[in-house]
Formats: C-alpha cells, structure tokens, sequence
DNA sequence: ACTGGCACTCGCCTGCCGAGAGTGCCAGGG
DNA sequence: CCCTGGCACTCTCGGCAGGCGAGTGCCAGT
C-alpha cells in the first residue's frame, strides 16, 4: 500500500506534468508544491512509484512522467471533479438557449465542449429508442409507393418510403394514418410493436399485405441502431500537442473520421455516470495515447444519448470533467424544455 | 511570352515537385524527361521562369519549386483534366448507387472524394432553392400551433413550427393542405411565392390571418440560404504532408471547422464548370498555402450545390480535377434517378 | 543559340564537447 | 526507522566545426 505522502507526490506529478508537459523531476517538485520534505526523500518514493507502475522516466536521466496506470489512480482517488465557475455556467445556458431547432443544439453543443476544454469534443444525437412518437405521416408519392415520415419529441424527423405489394387508396391511407397516430402518439418507441400489433386485421383483407408493410417499415425505423449520427468539432485542438506529432495525430484523425468507432467509443461508456478511459484502456489502437471522458445526457432523468470529449491523456482531467459534466447537465435541461 | 521549351520546363518542374515534394534541379530534370538540351540550357530557362515570377528556390543552392502563379498557368495551360480508368469509374458508380436516403448519398461522396483524391473533401447538401416540391404536409400539434413539414425532390425534408394567430380546425387544415399541395407540388421552389399570393382570399375571413401565417414561414423555409449545410471528410489525409507540419495544418483544420467559412468557399466557386483556386488565390488565410478544387453537382444540367477537395498547392492537379468532376457527375445521376 | 566546364554558395549531416538536469546510493542524524 | 545532504554518474541537449554534395551562375567555345 502506499502511504498518504506518496500518493501526494503522484498528485504533485500528474498536476506538474498536465500544466509543463514536461518530466518533472524531484528538485522541481519540492519547490512547486510545499511537500515538506526534501528532494532526496521524494526520489526515494518516487522510485517506489515507478517500481509500483504509476510512473515511468522517458530515459534515464529525466524526470518522471505517469503511466496510464498513474492517471487511473489519479482520477480514482486523488482528484475530485473541479465545478465550472458561475460565469462560466451562465455562459453555456445562455448559448445553448439560442439553439433553433435539434441540429442546432447538437451543433452548439459540440462547439462549446471543444471551447471549454479545448478538445476534441463528440456528441450523439439524443436516441430514438428512448424517446416518444409526436406524429407519423404517410403520404402517397404513387399508387404502390408511399412515403413514412415519423416525428419524434426530441424533434426528429425520420423518413422512409415503402414500397407496397398492392395499391392503396387515399381513403384507406387516410384511414390508417388517423388510426395510427391515435394509437402511437405521445408512447415511448419500446411500445409502440404492442400497440400496432392487431392493426392489419381491422383492415380489409385487400390491404392487409400493405399495412403490414408500412408498420414493418415503422418499426424498423423505430428499433433502428440505438444512434448513428453524431458531431464532432475542435479537432483543430489536436495540434495543440505539437511534440508528440504527428505519429499521434494521424492515427487520432483517422478514428475521429470512423463514425463506427467513436460509437461502439462511446457505447463501452457506462450509461450512467462519468467514464474517463485513459490511453491503452481505450480499445481501438488509433486512440491508445488519448483518453476519453464521456457522460450520458437525457431531457428527463434518463439518458438519451452521450457526449464526451477526446484529448491527450496528460489532459487536465477535473477541468475536462467538469466541464463535460456540466454540458452535459445544460443539454438535458434545453432538451427538456423544447 | 514565354518560349514553347521553357513552358515544358515548368511543366515538368511543376510535375517532378509535385511527385517527390523536393525542390527539383536542373540535371533531375534532364533525366527524367526527355528535354533534348543539357542541364546549363536549363538553368537558363530556370532563371527566366524565375525573373518571371513562377518559380522560386527557397534558398540560394536548392532546386526550385513553383509559385502560386507558376502552378496557375500550369492549371490553366499546361495540364488538362486526367479523366479516370474505367475500374475506377465502375467503382464509384456501384458505391454511389448503395445509399439509402440523401444522407447517405452525401456521406458516402464525402468519403470517395477524400479516397480518391486523398485529400480532405467537402460536400454541400442539395440546395433547397433549386429544387422542386415533393410535398407540403401540416400537422396540427395543438389548436394554435402547428408543424409544416417540407419534402423536396432531393429527398431533403425541412420542418418548422408554427404559432397560428387564431385556432384552427382540423377541416380548414385538411382543405388547406390539399389546396396547397395541388399548387405546389412539382413546382420549382422560385415558382411557389407567386402559385400561393391568392391562397387566403379563398378561405374564411377568420382563418385568412393564419393561413398567411404559415404561408410566409413555407415561403421563409423555402428561400433560406442556398445551403447551410455541408460535410466533410478525409482530414486524416492533412497528415500527409508531415513536411511543413504543423504550422499549416494547424489554420486549415480551423478553416475547416468553420461552416461559414467553407460555405463562402464553395461560394466563391464559379456556378458552371470547375474552379480551381491556388495559395494565395483563396480569400481565407488559413487556406492560403492550399489549394480548393471545386465543381457544382445536380440532379439535371443545373447545378444544386458544390463539392470539392482542398489540398496542399503541390497537388496532383490533372489527377484531382479528373476525380472531381467524376464523383460530380455520377451524384449528379444519383439525385436524378432516386 | 546551345553546351561543357568551373568556381562558388549554402544547407545538411556528423562528430565532438561542455553544461545542466536528474538520478541512485550511501552514510549520518533525529 | 525514516529523512537528509552529499557525491558520483548518466544521459540529453545545444552549439560548433568540418566535410559533402547538390545546385547555381557565369563564361568561353562551338
């Protein structure tokens, strides 16, 4: 076990490191931060840290640096969440009030989480499959085509055209649509399967086939994968980290690029709560130097989607935190308001 | 005026740099074209291409590499477009023809675009105000308030809430929708402010205030800018030139996050044909060691909205222009057939 | 008008050296 | 037993000098 002093000074190393991005030795130590002992003895433990896997030297001769296994335990038990100030919080409820619509909010979004940390931030669009039917709308393009178009309380819109076995008259697409929505609406996606279940047979035999097709249509729509779109922006923060490049850049870029990756990325996050994964704790190779801090958001006390932000493990992880918290907090609230 | 070799030289400086990214000298060049005179003949050409303002070397004792305005007359004299190989046409023709809806067609151009030309790519969404009207539905959220939903013939739907003045019954909306639609539908977006003007002197005294109402929002949806939005791809291809890093990469990623910015980019473009702006050529100055290559698309001989690549200026021109105008081409087909 | 030759310039690479930062270890003191 | 000061050692980094080679400009000759 380490003593309560040595995990001071891993905390003096990360918070020197994050600020220099330089090793930082024992001398330099000592002096930044009023450890009350002296060089020779923070050596010592730092040789305990290194021994123990928190700490590593570039070569010998430097100062030391964390491990991904430092900043883990940094994360875990010596750092708490550092909370936006309330200006700052002012600021990012007056921005996001002025969103027009849901892209704009998404877009919003991503802007202020790459400003705030400047990083690399990442936004789902806030899932179907939690979210409640406003209205569907079936509209006639020709006679075996028509087209689906679902509206969602999150104010999304979802389009599909259906391709039907027989034609079918305004009358009973009429007929449908008013059915339909009377049963549907303001239901969360999970029920509407029990709800449509026993429409066909109301029907004539006629144009059962068909309205068998639209529904299957509808819920495939509905069920459709928990979120494919997202947002990114800030990746102009990337070259903030000019050392290291661009060997550590390309492989970042190239993943940002794969909306695949950045879900199944956000998807290990847990649903509730913070998840920060540091470096090699992230499963795609591309990001093994990056960490990634992500929460869930929701307009109720559920989560819809998530967002997080993307940036160099020696990131500054109570600011990032917070500020992905706090984001995250604000997008819910404008959610549930509109 | 220059003499017919020395524009042969600048070509085939312009060529080698653009291979090998080195200065290129006299002897190089004698080697590897076959200019029938020996080096000291084109040392001279050298320096008059460099009186002229072509050519530049970055130091005395180094090759030279062309300017912005040597690399201009090479677009405009020297190079034609290098139209694709046949595989590769059939290539982009079969991944095209698999998207499902508009969003699809986008991001997969994004990424052929950025894949061919293996440089960043940028795609604007089919303009509205070219487009024709598939169909207007409206739907009554609450007795004042209601939502148009906006289908075009590129398969875009836009949506918008309305706040009426007074309530409406579902009768008059279901009127008004029908009226509307027969008016407007497969008319061109230009042609429908003049097709609607009468529409509210046929209604009620009391419904006229509403229906203008939402008459002036679809009419405010239609003329909205002639695109908002764009998408783009291939910034992992920015590595590439690790040459001059970072200091250029650093002001065309945040170029690139600017929508406004692209948008007047493509903006900028001529409306027909394609355009290609070198270094300095382009007004931003983030951009200005890049060069954009851009054309407009669209689903008949008119073009809807513009796509292009931005790259270093030591692109592969011929190369880049070919596949430019290709991908153009074939989602030009795509948004016709679908 | 083109060519070969020649002297010259300059950037790049290499090896070398000294300075400085940081370490590990050890013996001594509270 | 833990902390401390001292000391020798290691290794990186920056600066400097020298050699190499690519490329140039100029000039005299064909």
């Amino acid at each position: 076990m380490l003593s309560e002093r040595r995990l001071e000074v891993l905390r003096a190393i990360v918070q020197d490191y994050v600020g220099t991005q330089e090793p930082v030795g024992s001398k330099a130590l000592t002096e930044r931060h009023n450890l009350k002992v002296s060089p020779a003895t923070v050596r010592n433990d730092m040789a305990a840290l290194e021994e123990e896997g928190y700490i590593a030297q570039p070569h010998t001769s430097a100062g030391r640096i964390p491990t991904d296994k430092g900043y883990r335990l940094f994360v875990d038990r010596l750092a708490g969440v550092k909370p936006l100030s309330k200006p700052e919080r002012r600021a990012i409820q007056n921005f996001l009030a002025g969103a027009v619509d849901l892209d704009d909010v998404v877009s919003r979004t991503v802007r202020l989480l790459a400003q705030l940390t400047r990083q690399v931030a990442i936004v789902q669009y806030p899932s179907l499959t939690r979210s409640t039917v406003r209205h569907v709308e079936l509209l006639l393009l020709a006679p075996t085509r028509l087209m689906l178009v679902l509206i969602t309380d999150t104010g999304r819109v979802e389009q599909r055209v259906v391709d039907c076995p027989a034609p079918l008259t305004e009358t009973t697409l009429a007929d449908l649509r008013a059915r339909l929505n009377s049963r549907v609406v303001g239901e969360r996606f999970s029920e509407v399967p029990r709800l449509v279940q026993d429409l066909p047979e109301s029907f004539d035999q006629d144009d059962r086939g068909t309205i068998s097709t639209v529904l299957a249509t509808l819920l495939e729509t509905l069920v459709e994968e928990p979120e494919e779109r997202l947002m990114i922006g800030g990746t102009a923060n990337l070259t903030r980290f000019v050392h290291d490049f661009p060997l550590t850049i390309r492989p970042v870029l190239e993943a940002l690029e794969e909306q695949v990756v950045l879900l199944k990325l956000l998807g290990e996050a847990k649903d509730s709560g913070m998840t920060v994964r540091i470096g090699h704790e992230n499963a795609h190779e591309g990001l093994n130097s990056t960490s990634v801090v992500s929460v869930g958001y929701g307009s109720g006390n559920e989560a819809v989607a998530k967002l997080g932000v993307v940036g160099p493990t020696r990131m500054d992880y109570p600011g990032t935190m917070g500020a992905v918290r706090a984001v995250a907090r604000y997008v819910g609230q404008i959610l549930a308001e509109s």
